[in-house]
This record gives C-alpha cells, structure tokens and sequence, in this order.
DNA sequence: ATGGTTAGTAAGTAAACGTTCACTTTATTA
DNA sequence: TAATAAAGTGAACGTTTACTTACTAACCAT
C-alpha cells in the first residue's frame, strides 16, 4: 500500500472507509480543512477520488467524522477517581498532568486539529471545550473546591484552577509539537510532570497554620 | 469605505497599501493564509484584486509583511525591568502576566496568525517563538534562576518556570478568545492576574525555614 | 461457469483560485 | 491646459478546486 508498486489490492467496503479515515487524519490535521486538497487525500489513502465520494458524500462530512471519532475517543479523559475519592491530592494532580503529556506527546494530531478546527470556525472544535473539556473543568475544579472547603487548599475558584493547570502543560505541548521548541521538547516528560505539579501543589495548598 | 456607496476615493499610495495591510489583517487572522482568498482581501479593502498586486507581488509577500510587522510591533514584549533590578519578586509576575492578558484581550489577531501560521507550516511563525519569545524566556527565566540562588524562591529551572507562567495565561487566552468558553470570558482580567501569581509565587517562593 | 453486487477508476464538470494585462481615471504640476 | 505619472479596474489567463458521471474489474453465492 505504501509502496510504489501498482498491486491490485481491493479492500472491503469498512476496510476501505477506515483506511481513509486515517489516511485523512494525517492530511487534515497537517494542513487543516482549508488546506487540504481531494488530491492529496486521495493520493495518500491510495485510492481515486471518486472513491471517496463513494464512502463519503464530501469533504466536509469526511472531516466531520474525523472530528467526531477523535473527541469521542478522547470523552474519557483523565478522571483520576480513585485518587480522588482517597482525596490524594498530589496523586490527582500527578495523574491528570502525567497523562495529559503522554497523551499529548503519543498523538499530536489531535491537538493540531483542534486547534485548526477553532480557528477555521468549524463547530465541531468548540464541541469539545464545551462537552468533555467542560465536564473535566467541573470535575476537577470541584474536586478543588471540596479540598478547599476541607482546609487542605487554599480558597479558590476550582474552574479558575483547573484551566491554569491546564493550560501550564497545554503550552508546553504546544511549544514541543507546533512550535518545534528545542528548549521545551529536550525536557523530559517525568521531570515535567514533577515540576508542574511541586509548583501547582505547592501555590495552592493551605500554608502551615501561621 | 465602508458602505456600499461607490465613493471615487482615490488614496496615495503608502496609505493604500497601509490599508489593504490592515484589511488583510483581519481577513487573515480570520481565516489563515490559505483559508483567505484574493476575492475577500479586495473586498475589504475595498479595491480590485489587480491593486493588491499593484502593491504586493503575490499573496504571500503581503501575508509574510503582515506577520513581520506584527512580530516586530510585539518584539519588545515586557520586560519589567525596574521590578526586576529592585527584586520585586510579586510586582515582576504581575506586570508579566497583566501585560500579557491586556495584550491579548485587545487584539486577538496577533494569537490567531501566530497559530495559524505555525499549523500551515509557515516559517515566520517559529521565528516569533526562537526570537522574541525565547528572549523573553530567557530573560524571565534568568531572573528566576538568580532569585533562586539568592534563597527567595526554590530551585527550578528558570526555561521551565518562564513557560509555565506564560502557560497558564495563554492557555486562558486561547479558551477566551478562540474556543469562546463562558467559563474563561467571565473571568475578570484583574482577578484572573491576581490569582495566577498569587498561585505562581507561592508555588516557587522559598518556604518559611523548617 | 455465471450473474449480480460492489470496489474501483478515468475523464469529465462548472466554479473558484492566484495572477497578469491592457486599459481608463484621477491627481499633480509645468 | 496639456503632459505626465500614478491610482485603479474589468476581463481574461491557465490551473486547481470539489464533485459527478459513466464505465470497468474483481469478488461471491449459486
């Protein structure tokens, strides 16, 4: 398939459709919608164009189903529960970043997608912040508050907390996957992980009792 | 200008062309380089495609004197130096983060073209973050590193901690301005400032002697 | 083997793309 | 006011775009 030699290889109609799902995903997350030609998602799943248009009606639902699969994969994303009902709180934090940076670093693909979706406007981007995203926010934003109210953590407001944790390892993941960063991807991820959690932990637990 | 009312204005020619680049801006920004058509770009400023080569000699000489420009007008990023010298540990975090998120708040398009251009691939986009941005970094986090060694704050490392900071800022940024999050917009800037440094500060600030 | 179903394509379509050219209109000034 | 220069445009250029149509080739059950 990957090859230069013309075989003639015909796959069953699901077999085919997956193939050009991910061939797509690589194509529309490099390039984004506008930027990406029938050509080169033709020539990448091996197949004509037209074969396309027999799987899908067009560019744009082809795009869409990307989209949908990749959130509906990512729905589940991080919820540390356990650690949360032990009420562990660098365990919820260490979890939630460590895994959002292996996550991240596995697949950048996403990332580039919805991040391109947004700015191009398309729905389906902003589907995303406000379903799963915002589920996660509450999520943790009032596992934060409940620590607060328990007088482990200082007052504060858990959606505010949540997206400057957040967003502390979304721009490192940025930095290292869009804008080739030498000084942030020659970080290891662990000692990442590590450092961003002292430093959150630490900027919101309760001081010893003055 | 504006209105549908052919008006025979007929304008010099640096203002022309300092107008198609502000039209071309917003268009820009809006839809990216390759999301953007010489169709919009006429219409908004309100000329011919013909007069946008008469200034520009293709699409992408106009798109590259935008970005420079922009990077240029935000080169000087702000670099508190007063508080820095005096060793104002709190005002240096606030004048940073508060610039930052005033900055951002007044023109989003600078954000918008930075990720765009970095998604498409363009070279200008790295170059805002191995240039200004990485001077800043360096500048930020040089200031941290000696404030370490002075025993104010905890060891860490300076490139680390600079992008954290600006992490969480920008990531709030981009939920306000691109993903349109309720959450983010109904935060006050003042008090979203408030918050990121007090949570920064006394995440690295030296503990009380054991 | 054969007939029907479906994977697959070559060759088109009209519209939109970036770009160029031949030309007209306005403003300046000698 | 006539000459010059520059601002400005309509209509075309060849190419590429997303999408369609009319057809062929491979599979599978009988």
């Amino acid at each position: 398939m990957t090859g230069k030699t013309g075989k003639k290889t015909k796959l069953s109609g699901p077999e085919r459709r997956q193939q050009i799902i991910s061939a797509a995903t690589e194509v529309f997350s490099r390039h984004g919608f506008q930027g990406t030609t029938l050509r080169q998602l033709a020539r990448r799943a091996g197949v004509s164009e037209a074969m396309i248009y027999h799987h899908f009606s067009s560019k744009e639902e082809l795009y869409d189903a990307i989209l949908e699969k990749k959130i509906e994969d990512r729905k589940h994303l991080f919820f540390p529960v356990e650690a949360v009902q032990a009420k562990h709180d660098r365990a919820v934090l260490e979890t939630i970043v460590g895994n959002f940076l292996k996550q991240q670093s596995l697949d950048s693909s996403f990332m580039r997608m919805l991040l391109f979706s947004a700015l191009e406007g398309h729905e389906l981007g902003q589907k995303f912040v406000r379903g799963p995203l915002q589920q996660f926010f509450n999520f943790l934003g009032d596992y934060l508050e409940e620590r607060s109210e328990d007088g482990a953590l200082k007052p504060i407001s858990g959606q505010i907390g949540a997206r400057l944790l957040i967003g502390m390892v979304f721009y490192f993941s940025l930095l290292r996957e869009i804008y080739n960063d030498p000084n942030s991807q020659s970080v290891d991820l662990d000692e990442l992980t590590n450092v961003t959690v002292d430093l959150f932990y630490n900027g919101i637990k309760s001081e010893p009792v003055a």
